[in-house]
DNA sequence: TACGGGTTGTTCAAATTCGAATCATCGACT
DNA sequence: AGTCGATGATTCGAATTTGAACAACCCGTA
């Protein structure tokens, strides 16, 4: 690892270049969603995961490993959501404490609407814009350091540089 | 550009890639700075545009744009600043309007404090993990990423559909 | 000089976020 | 069964963000 301390040029600009991207891409795209189908993203991301799971229910606190948001904060989405009748709460029939975010016919329906429009946005802010190598490397590197900071330590490479 | 409506595999693990690593590393970062430093990452931010700013002192309104928040975000955070007496208000000389934002003795110091430990924690989630190549194009891509987005219309190519 | 459109920064209310505290329950172990 | 530490989800208050409304001001032009 380079020279401890500070940032080369170029890893310089990896770093702006990466805060800046996600800064913009994440602010264009909240825009996006919030015009075209009054979900905020936080919001689109919860009916995503539930769309894609079966019977589209998830239970809550997978929900918020799987998202970024604490616990608190899905609580409070999920509120949203269910007030706007996109999702349901089921209880847990195993486990009293436990509770499924279920998604209803209307939610898969808002889901289905804002999806493509989302995709569009998605492809026009960063993905036409880069190239296959670079949407290969992006795809490699990123996701190596999303796994990283995830798991905190899934052992997936036993990469000595203790820190 | 592949097929319009959906992503395909790659496509889709390099956003979904992306999207990951902007939520966790902003989130880890965060976590960093404030347990260093006491400063969230917003405010860092300023600190730092101010730092390389002639004379320490920008004007909020350049200061707003360079960043990302909003007007009324900035005149707040820039009103913590100031309470920690880490940034200092001065009116304009030739616009009674406009205001600069001035990084103070204190504010530098506190400044210098806490970017040796903020670079190293970019270092060991982003940087380290990335090898030579993945850093070259994540710089170049996501800077042009980032680039279109921020000048809207930098006039790199006209925008039609057919990217 | 006076006009009018655009700028500058702040204030305000509403929405969202987080973390700590809370309450009830689960599960393992004695 | 009975206890104890961990877990699931919510509630609460504090901090932050945003957009709209606002007040004051700049400047080019007639």
């Amino acid at each position: 690892m380079s020279d401890a301390e500070w940032l080369d040029e170029r890893e310089m600009a990896a770093w702006h270049g990466f805060l800046q991207a996600s800064n913009r891409v994440g602010h264009h795209l909240e825009q996006q969603l919030k015009e075209d189908s009054g979900l905020s993203h936080p919001q689109y991301e919860i009916l995503v995961r539930l769309g894609d799971a079966p019977d589209g229910e998830i239970r809550m606190t997978e929900l918020a490993k799987s998202l970024i948001t604490s616990k608190s904060g899905l609580t409070y989405q999920v509120g949203q959501l269910e007030k706007r009748g996109l999702v349901r709460r089921r209880s847990c029939p195993t486990d009293v404490r436990g509770v499924f975010a279920v998604l209803t016919d209307e939610g898969r329906r808002v889901l289905g609407d804002a999806a493509p429009g989302h995709v569009a946005a998605v492809r026009e802010v960063l993905i036409d814009v880069l190239d296959e190598r670079e949407l290969e490397l992006l795809a490699e590197g990123l996701g190596r350091v999303a796994r990283r900071l995830s798991g905190e330590e899934d052992g997936a490479d036993r990469d000595e540089s203790r820190k």
